[in-house]
DNA sequence: GCCAGGATCGTCT
DNA sequence: GACGATCCTGGCG
């Protein structure tokens, strides 16, 4: 499996860029645009789950929650959290490999107020630091599990900023596979949801 | 500034 | 009946 192409900033995703294994979709969304409806912001922080992982919801395999999981790439997988907060993940890999990205953080860039009202919330760093404030802030709820993430409400495009410098490190809050360095964050950007460890590693 | 604890509910055992 | 891929608040120093 060869990796894509660079594409020019501000093009469209297409369904192929999630068809490739996770570890590589995972910190290619880095500095990648999402916007949901008149809401959006540059992605600076996500975590990659494959299906070997035990911490990945696909691990148990199929279930009426996770089978989104197992379906196309370039899907939305939305969850509930701790029965309060939706979850947004990018489903990666083949249709039948089970695998997604968490969308972590996103440095806020359009619908800025309309964000605040939402999240009650003036500072621009409490906007989206975090995968539960982001959903919040974007509107995304369990409705738009399953959804295409290449078509209304949703719009993602390529990489907007150019020369991003990409870390990862060990993945937050799970009690599972924790020593997997597949948290990616933009390096030395304040709006991840929270700094990463010293020993974080170059990628 | 840091940390402990509570909120809240769908999913799986 | 237990457990989260979380967030916020309040108490303490």
């Amino acid at each position: 499996m060869s990796a894509p192409a660079l594409r020019p900033a501000g093009e469209p995703l297409p369904t192929e860029f999630f068809a490739r294994s996770v570890h590589e979709v995972a910190p290619a969304l880095i500095g990648c645009e999402l916007r949901v409806g008149a809401t959006g912001g540059v992605i600076v922080e996500t975590e990659a789950y494959d299906a070997g992982d035990p911490a990945c919801h696909a691990y148990i395999g199929p279930t009426t929650r996770n089978e989104v999981l197992f379906g196309p790439p370039g899907r939305a997988y939305v969850y509930l959290s701790y029965g309060i907060h939706s979850l947004l993940n990018a489903v990666a890999e083949p249709e039948g490999s089970a695998a997604a990205v968490l969308i972590r953080a996103l440095e806020p860039t359009e619908g800025i107020e309309l964000m605040r009202r939402r999240r009650g919330r003036d500072r621009d760093e409490e906007l989206c630091s975090g995968p539960g404030k982001l959903t919040e802030a974007l509107g995304v709820g369990l409705e738009l599990n399953g959804t295409a993430l290449t078509e209304a409400p949703f719009e993602l495009r390529a990489r907007a900023w150019s020369g991003i410098e990409v870390v990862c490190g060990e993945r937050i809050g799970i009690t599972k596979a924790v020593e997997q360095p597949w948290r990616h964050c933009a390096a030395g950007n304040r709006f991840v949801s929270r700094p990463w460890p010293r020993d974080l590693l170059a990628a």
